[in-house]
DNA sequence: AATTAATACCTAAAATCCTTAGGTATAGTA
DNA sequence: TACTATACCTAAGGATTTTAGGTATTAATT
Protein backbone atom coordinates (compact mmCIF):
# COMPACT_ATOMS: atom_id res chain seq x y z
CA UNK A 1 0.00 0.00 0.00
CA UNK A 2 2.83 2.47 0.94
CA UNK A 3 5.50 3.00 -1.31
CA UNK A 4 7.81 0.82 -2.80
CA UNK A 5 11.29 1.78 -0.80
CA UNK A 6 14.52 2.81 -2.20
CA UNK A 7 16.99 0.56 -3.36
CA UNK A 8 19.66 1.64 -1.86
CA UNK A 9 22.42 3.53 -4.20
CA UNK A 10 19.96 4.64 -6.63
CA UNK A 11 18.99 8.13 -4.83
CA UNK A 12 21.80 9.86 -5.71
CA UNK A 13 21.27 9.32 -9.66
CA UNK A 14 17.89 10.12 -9.19
CA UNK A 15 18.83 13.36 -7.89
CA UNK A 16 21.50 14.15 -10.63
CA UNK A 17 19.05 12.94 -13.48
CA UNK A 18 16.37 15.51 -11.71
CA UNK A 19 18.59 18.11 -12.20
CA UNK A 20 20.01 17.48 -15.56
CA UNK A 21 16.72 18.16 -17.02
CA UNK A 22 15.46 21.20 -14.57
CA UNK A 23 18.56 23.40 -14.38
CA UNK A 24 18.18 23.85 -10.70
CA UNK A 25 16.16 22.88 -7.86
CA UNK A 26 15.80 22.97 -4.04
CA UNK A 27 15.23 20.22 -1.51
CA UNK A 28 11.86 20.12 -0.73
CA UNK A 29 11.04 20.86 -4.27
CA UNK A 30 13.13 17.53 -5.12
CA UNK A 31 11.00 15.21 -2.90
CA UNK A 32 7.53 16.29 -4.47
CA UNK A 33 8.82 15.93 -8.17
CA UNK A 34 9.56 12.63 -7.80
CA UNK A 35 6.20 12.02 -5.39
CA UNK A 36 4.67 13.79 -8.62
CA UNK A 37 6.52 11.79 -11.51
CA UNK A 38 6.08 8.02 -9.79
CA UNK A 39 2.24 9.06 -8.68
CA UNK A 40 3.22 8.50 -5.18
CA UNK A 41 5.46 5.27 -5.72
CA UNK A 42 8.59 6.71 -4.45
CA UNK A 43 8.74 9.02 -1.55
CA UNK A 44 12.02 10.28 -1.40
CA UNK A 45 12.43 11.00 2.78
CA UNK A 46 14.52 13.92 3.87
CA UNK A 47 16.38 11.99 6.02
CA UNK A 48 17.82 10.55 3.16
CA UNK A 49 17.77 13.51 0.60
CA UNK A 50 19.83 16.48 2.56
CA UNK A 51 22.52 14.44 3.34
CA UNK A 52 22.88 12.83 0.00
CA UNK A 53 23.04 16.71 -1.59
CA UNK A 54 25.52 17.65 1.05
CA UNK A 55 27.62 14.96 -0.35
CA UNK A 56 27.33 15.75 -3.87
CA UNK A 57 28.06 19.47 -2.75
CA UNK A 58 31.11 18.05 -0.50
CA UNK A 59 32.12 16.36 -4.40
CA UNK A 60 31.48 18.89 -6.70
CA UNK A 61 29.13 17.95 -8.42
CA UNK A 62 26.27 20.06 -6.99
CA UNK A 63 27.01 23.75 -6.58
CA UNK A 64 24.31 25.70 -4.49
CA UNK A 65 22.73 28.95 -4.56
CA UNK A 66 20.50 29.98 -0.98
CA UNK A 67 17.60 32.51 -1.95
CA UNK A 68 14.57 33.74 0.35
CA UNK A 69 11.60 33.92 -0.95
CA UNK A 70 8.22 34.78 0.92
CA UNK A 71 10.88 34.95 4.35
CA UNK A 72 11.63 31.12 3.43
CA UNK A 73 14.95 30.02 2.76
CA UNK A 74 15.64 27.77 -0.28
CA UNK A 75 18.85 25.98 -1.30
CA UNK A 76 18.96 25.29 -4.87
CA UNK A 77 21.29 22.76 -6.40
CA UNK A 78 22.39 22.89 -9.65
CA UNK A 79 25.23 20.89 -11.73
CA UNK A 80 28.56 21.80 -11.89
CA UNK A 81 30.26 20.61 -15.00
CA UNK A 82 31.94 17.45 -12.82
CA UNK A 83 28.05 16.82 -12.23
CA UNK A 84 27.11 16.78 -15.59
CA UNK A 85 29.88 14.26 -16.61
CA UNK A 86 29.31 12.41 -13.71
CA UNK A 87 25.51 12.35 -14.25
CA UNK A 88 26.15 10.49 -17.75
CA UNK A 89 28.17 8.13 -15.94
CA UNK A 90 25.63 6.96 -12.92
CA UNK A 91 22.78 7.17 -15.99
CA UNK A 92 24.10 4.48 -18.01
CA UNK A 93 25.37 2.21 -14.73
CA UNK A 94 21.89 2.30 -13.28
CA UNK A 95 20.15 1.73 -17.18
CA UNK A 96 22.46 -0.78 -17.43
CA UNK A 97 21.51 -2.25 -13.89
CA UNK A 98 18.04 -2.45 -14.35
CA UNK A 99 17.99 -3.99 -17.68
CA UNK A 100 20.01 -6.66 -15.87
CA UNK A 101 17.59 -7.53 -13.67
CA UNK A 102 14.97 -6.95 -15.76
CA UNK A 103 16.42 -9.94 -17.92
CA UNK A 104 16.99 -11.80 -14.25
CA UNK A 105 13.97 -11.38 -12.65
CA UNK A 106 11.31 -10.15 -15.59
CA UNK A 107 10.76 -13.28 -17.59
CA UNK A 108 8.85 -15.61 -15.74
CA UNK A 109 9.24 -19.10 -14.61
CA UNK B 1 34.30 -2.33 -17.37
CA UNK B 2 33.91 -4.58 -14.34
CA UNK B 3 30.22 -5.61 -13.50
CA UNK B 4 28.08 -3.09 -11.68
CA UNK B 5 27.15 -3.16 -8.15
CA UNK B 6 24.27 -4.36 -6.34
CA UNK B 7 21.42 -2.23 -5.90
CA UNK B 8 21.11 -2.96 -1.87
CA UNK B 9 17.75 -5.19 -1.33
CA UNK B 10 18.01 -6.68 -4.57
CA UNK B 11 20.40 -9.88 -3.65
CA UNK B 12 17.48 -11.82 -1.78
CA UNK B 13 15.09 -11.27 -4.71
CA UNK B 14 17.25 -12.97 -7.08
CA UNK B 15 17.95 -15.81 -5.03
CA UNK B 16 14.64 -16.64 -3.91
CA UNK B 17 13.55 -15.77 -7.86
CA UNK B 18 16.59 -18.37 -9.15
CA UNK B 19 15.33 -20.61 -6.50
CA UNK B 20 11.46 -20.89 -7.91
CA UNK B 21 13.11 -21.88 -11.53
CA UNK B 22 15.33 -24.67 -10.14
CA UNK B 23 13.98 -26.84 -7.50
CA UNK B 24 17.00 -26.16 -5.17
CA UNK B 25 20.89 -24.84 -5.57
CA UNK B 26 23.97 -24.45 -3.87
CA UNK B 27 25.64 -21.41 -3.26
CA UNK B 28 28.32 -21.35 -5.15
CA UNK B 29 26.38 -22.59 -7.92
CA UNK B 30 24.12 -19.15 -7.44
CA UNK B 31 27.22 -17.15 -8.38
CA UNK B 32 27.98 -19.16 -10.93
CA UNK B 33 24.47 -19.22 -12.41
CA UNK B 34 24.24 -15.50 -12.05
CA UNK B 35 27.22 -14.72 -13.68
CA UNK B 36 26.00 -16.62 -16.34
CA UNK B 37 22.64 -15.16 -16.96
CA UNK B 38 23.70 -11.91 -16.68
CA UNK B 39 27.03 -12.64 -19.02
CA UNK B 40 29.54 -11.31 -15.79
CA UNK B 41 27.20 -8.30 -15.80
CA UNK B 42 26.59 -9.28 -11.81
CA UNK B 43 28.75 -11.03 -9.74
CA UNK B 44 27.46 -12.15 -6.52
CA UNK B 45 29.70 -11.85 -4.01
CA UNK B 46 30.06 -14.74 -1.45
CA UNK B 47 30.42 -12.40 1.64
CA UNK B 48 27.40 -11.32 0.80
CA UNK B 49 25.56 -14.40 -0.39
CA UNK B 50 26.37 -17.01 2.57
CA UNK B 51 25.06 -14.32 4.94
CA UNK B 52 21.60 -14.11 2.79
CA UNK B 53 21.01 -17.65 2.72
CA UNK B 54 21.49 -18.26 6.17
CA UNK B 55 19.16 -15.21 6.91
CA UNK B 56 16.37 -16.57 4.62
CA UNK B 57 17.38 -19.99 6.47
CA UNK B 58 16.59 -18.54 9.81
CA UNK B 59 13.42 -16.38 8.56
CA UNK B 60 12.40 -20.18 7.30
CA UNK B 61 11.77 -19.33 3.82
CA UNK B 62 14.43 -21.47 2.55
CA UNK B 63 15.30 -24.68 4.16
CA UNK B 64 18.72 -27.08 3.85
CA UNK B 65 20.05 -30.09 2.68
CA UNK B 66 23.61 -30.78 2.75
CA UNK B 67 25.16 -33.45 0.01
CA UNK B 68 28.72 -34.85 0.03
CA UNK B 69 29.86 -34.98 -3.79
CA UNK B 70 33.42 -35.95 -4.62
CA UNK B 71 34.36 -35.59 -1.24
CA UNK B 72 33.14 -31.58 -0.79
CA UNK B 73 29.77 -30.48 0.90
CA UNK B 74 27.03 -28.51 -1.10
CA UNK B 75 24.63 -26.96 0.99
CA UNK B 76 21.34 -27.58 -1.20
CA UNK B 77 18.55 -24.57 -0.13
CA UNK B 78 15.68 -25.15 -1.82
CA UNK B 79 12.20 -23.27 -0.80
CA UNK B 80 9.55 -23.77 1.95
CA UNK B 81 6.05 -22.88 1.26
CA UNK B 82 6.43 -19.39 3.09
CA UNK B 83 9.23 -19.11 0.80
CA UNK B 84 7.36 -19.37 -2.43
CA UNK B 85 4.78 -17.29 -1.26
CA UNK B 86 7.47 -14.46 -0.29
CA UNK B 87 8.85 -14.96 -3.46
CA UNK B 88 5.67 -14.04 -5.33
CA UNK B 89 5.85 -10.65 -2.74
CA UNK B 90 9.41 -9.79 -3.64
CA UNK B 91 9.41 -9.89 -7.07
CA UNK B 92 6.18 -7.96 -7.01
CA UNK B 93 7.91 -5.29 -5.41
CA UNK B 94 10.76 -5.58 -7.52
CA UNK B 95 9.18 -5.39 -10.68
CA UNK B 96 7.13 -2.39 -9.22
CA UNK B 97 10.65 -0.74 -8.32
CA UNK B 98 12.29 -1.38 -11.79
CA UNK B 99 8.73 0.34 -13.58
CA UNK B 100 9.13 3.07 -11.87
CA UNK B 101 12.84 3.80 -11.86
CA UNK B 102 12.90 3.02 -16.20
CA UNK B 103 9.71 5.89 -15.66
CA UNK B 104 12.34 7.90 -13.78
CA UNK B 105 15.46 7.35 -15.20
CA UNK B 106 14.59 6.09 -18.75
CA UNK B 107 13.31 8.81 -20.76
CA UNK B 108 16.07 11.03 -21.77
CA UNK B 109 15.78 14.58 -21.50
C1' DA C 1 56.52 -31.74 -8.02
C1' DA C 2 54.78 -27.48 -6.99
C1' DT C 3 52.06 -23.78 -7.63
C1' DT C 4 47.83 -21.85 -9.19
C1' DA C 5 42.93 -21.98 -10.32
C1' DA C 6 38.51 -23.80 -9.51
C1' DT C 7 35.22 -25.68 -6.42
C1' DA C 8 32.82 -25.08 -1.99
C1' DC C 9 32.02 -23.50 2.34
C1' DC C 10 32.58 -19.69 5.94
C1' DT C 11 33.15 -15.10 8.95
C1' DA C 12 34.29 -10.43 10.65
C1' DA C 13 35.24 -5.57 10.05
C1' DA C 14 34.25 -1.77 7.52
C1' DA C 15 31.67 0.96 4.29
C1' DT C 16 27.48 2.43 2.31
C1' DC C 17 23.05 4.02 2.14
C1' DC C 18 18.68 4.43 3.93
C1' DT C 19 14.87 4.73 7.67
C1' DT C 20 13.27 6.43 11.69
C1' DA C 21 12.70 9.93 14.57
C1' DG C 22 13.45 13.64 16.02
C1' DG C 23 14.40 19.31 15.79
C1' DT C 24 13.73 24.47 14.03
C1' DA C 25 10.93 28.02 11.72
C1' DT C 26 7.37 30.45 8.65
C1' DA C 27 2.84 30.68 6.38
C1' DG C 28 -1.63 29.18 5.34
C1' DT C 29 -6.00 26.71 6.52
C1' DA C 30 -9.73 24.57 9.50
C1' DT D 1 -5.71 27.67 17.90
C1' DA D 2 -4.17 23.80 16.09
C1' DC D 3 -2.90 21.43 12.21
C1' DT D 4 -0.91 21.11 7.51
C1' DA D 5 2.37 22.49 4.14
C1' DT D 6 6.64 24.49 3.18
C1' DA D 7 11.66 24.37 3.99
C1' DC D 8 15.71 23.32 6.14
C1' DC D 9 18.52 20.10 9.26
C1' DT D 10 20.91 16.06 12.15
C1' DA D 11 21.80 11.76 14.76
C1' DA D 12 21.08 6.97 15.93
C1' DG D 13 20.14 2.80 14.20
C1' DG D 14 19.26 -0.91 10.78
C1' DA D 15 19.97 -3.35 6.71
C1' DT D 16 22.81 -4.84 3.15
C1' DT D 17 26.92 -5.10 0.72
C1' DT D 18 32.14 -4.87 0.01
C1' DT D 19 36.52 -6.13 1.29
C1' DA D 20 39.48 -9.24 2.95
C1' DG D 21 40.51 -12.67 4.92
C1' DG D 22 40.16 -18.19 6.36
C1' DT D 23 39.63 -23.64 5.51
C1' DA D 24 39.70 -27.68 2.47
C1' DT D 25 39.54 -30.64 -1.80
C1' DT D 26 40.31 -31.35 -6.76
C1' DA D 27 41.89 -30.09 -11.38
C1' DA D 28 44.98 -27.72 -14.30
C1' DT D 29 49.17 -25.51 -15.32
C1' DT D 30 54.10 -24.62 -14.96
Amino acid sequence: MPNSKLYKGSLTTIILKLLSEQEKMYGYEITQKVKELTKGELNITEGALYPSLHKLEANGLLEVEVVKVDNRLRKYYKLTNNGTKETVNKLEELQSYLKTMQSLIGKLA
